[in-house]
DNA sequence: ATTAATGTGTCAGAAATATGTCAGTTCAAA
DNA sequence: TTTGAACTGACATATTTCTGACACATTAAT
């Protein structure tokens, strides 16, 4: 795989399917659409892409289909998009470790972060380079920039900024900051991480630039 | 819900729901069973489960009749065991979008993924984002937006903004708000929730967007 | 191996934020 | 107009967060 992960968007409303696309690129992905069943079947099979997002109104072919005729082939994540209230014989072709599903309307914020679960938890690595605003994380090469310019980060520092960086726009607890960035092997005092928190804010913060948001209450905030 | 959901089984033959125990612990649940419908009915009480797998036919009271009960207060999801061949007035009582159903004999796999597939849909239904006119409201991040535009709201301002969107349009006193907001640990003067709609209409409000309507003498309602 | 530099968890005030109470004012209904 | 209800700014208290200082651990340099 090259470094930007592939997106293939199956989605016939040509609008939410541009703005799903802009959301994705913006996140550093690279994205193809699709606007009807077949094409994205065809897509998939020419593409190769390393997730798909797919509706399960299309004309030509419906979206369960699509999704059986996949898995009868490739194992590539899917998050499927549903209208509310749609009782859907899908659950079955739906496997928990692979796959995602949102209901229509959603938080575009929240989709690039299941994208980047799942990416993650497919072990394809998620986008090498990956973007929120003035912010750019390599992981390859561990490096980290704000406006182009460079910042060096230490461990804990970058851990915390990867995943801010995957769930952009979302509230992270302590705990889930800890957890995710530690994976477990940290016995110590959550606060551990209001003073890691403080020290990145020193380092990126600018007199109008503070991208790192307190929620009282509740955790901390990447806005992007 | 936490980590471990806890499904209760109420099904009369002990040989079934024993074994039926056996294999949603080792797919890491936890169980707990009732051998008839009014201890079922007790024990959903008393035990707040996060599913339930409902046996028909039992003693004391029919299955149809707990489904029924169950259904006057929570919307907790519900698997309904059949006997083959059983057509049933049940169909009634499941919701769609909660519910599903089994007919005896089944796969315990195919139960485990019913299970699943209901707690992660009955999970994602609750964390979706929920609207209401120009009011916008993403539980699972805690994100409240008015037209698009995002309003920090302090703990008690989302609580009281949660109940006003889950029940628009009706008439909330104060006592049930602080009711459903505070859960009982709150010991407080009832006019405190006078200061907190004030806040909030001070964050929400426009000149001519006032969605916390005043109905004086009974409490607040939401319009949307 | 020794020393220096850096990283990171803990702690303790200080600062910021949240929220219940109260009081004076305004408002709604009869 | 009268009366009770609702509004709202001010205040006090409690909770949460910030951040500099420090100690210990780890890494790099010699």
């Amino acid at each position: 795989m090259n470094n930007t992960p592939k997106i293939l968007i199956i989605e016939d409303e040509k609008k939410i399917a541009g703005w799903i696309k802009i959301y994705l690129e913006q996140a550093g992905f690279s994205t193809e659409i699709a606007y009807d069943g077949v094409e994205g079947l065809n897509m998939i099979h020419t593409q190769n892409p390393d997730l798909i997002i797919l509706d399960l109104m299309l004309p030509r072919m419906r979206g369960e289909e699509v999704c059986t005729r996949v898995r009868q082939k490739s194992n590539v994540p899917i998050i499927i998009l549903t209208a509310k209230n749609t009782k859907s014989s899908l659950l079955n072709c739906l496997d928990s470790g692979s796959d995602d599903y949102m209901t229509k309307p959603f938080d575009p914020d929240e989709l690039i972060s299941r994208v980047n679960a799942l990416l993650r938890r497919s072990y394809k690595q998620s986008s090498t380079i990956q973007k929120c605003g003035a912010l750019e994380l390599n992981r390859e090469t561990g490096t980290f920039t704000v406006n182009g310019e460079n910042i060096p980060l230490s461990a804990a520092q970058l851990s915390i900024m990867e995943i801010f960086m995957d769930n952009p726009n979302i509230i992270l607890s302590r705990a889930k900051l800890i957890e995710i960035a530690f994976q477990s092997n940290f016995t110590g005092y959550e606060r551990a991480i209001d003073n890691h928190i403080t020290r990145i804010r020193n380092l990126i913060n600018t007199k109008d630039f503070n991208p790192i948001k307190t929620i009282y209450g509740s955790g901390y905030k990447l806005e992007c």
